[in-house]
DNA sequence: CGCATACATCGACGATTGTCAATGTCCGGT
DNA sequence: ACCGGACATTGACAATCGTCGATGTATGCG
């Protein structure tokens, strides 16, 4: 999860720094990318593997893989619904992660 | 820089996901990171390699790159003053970024 | 000029990553 | 019980990455 003040605030340490890393990491891959704004925009804001391999453009093993990461980074949740895995965002995930690239001042009371 | 309307507003298509994911790479790494948070939290909104290489604990070269890193995926300026190079935030970088995360419905007219 | 300092670049290394084909696992229908 | 479909896991590969030491470049000072 993300943790800790805005960037800008003050200056991260090692820990912090590598928990946040870890997340953006994980969106920082194309695929991985549009994987999450596939599931956010479709129908139900959930989407299945199947309905994501062909317009992806890449192969089923390497579709999975990339929605573990991102189920790992708390960016999406797995739900298995008989054969089907429907994948769904953590939206609080996104707005954490949003808030940590703040630039706002804080405030002077 | 960023171009395009928020993740999960519509399914992002490859070549604004690979510049996006560029950009998110840069920051996915802990040490860029550091270097980001501690460049914007330094006095005057700058900070030149040799302040940065000791409380980072890595060496010279390794931060130079990191730096470089950061510039070229437009997030940070660098200005040579003399001897020092002086890096400093961009802030409309940041807050783009941040716009690509909102999970914000769009307004319905 | 010559030297020290601040920084960038180069070359090398082990580690991690993205991708695929092949295989494994589990569920639902016949 | 069997088979087919949906998905995960494995193993392998080239490519990229993070890091360092060594070296190059350029600035300021004596």
């Amino acid at each position: 999860m993300a943790c800790c003040s805005p960037l800008v605030r003050e200056p991260l340490d090692a820990t912090s720094a590598a928990s946040v890393a870890r997340v953006f990491k994980a969106i920082g891959d194309p695929a991985r990318l549009r994987l999450l704004s596939m599931v956010a925009a479709h129908e139900g804001g959930e989407a299945c593997v199947c309905e994501l391999t062909e317009p992806l453009g890449l192969s089923q093993p390497t579709v999975s893989h990339h929605l573990k990461v991102l189920v790992d980074a708390g960016l999406l949740n797995r739900e298995q619904r008989g054969v089907w895995a429907y994948y769904s965002i953590v939206p609080q995930a996104l707005d954490a992660l949003a808030a940590v690239l703040d630039t706002r001042q804080p405030v002077t009371p």
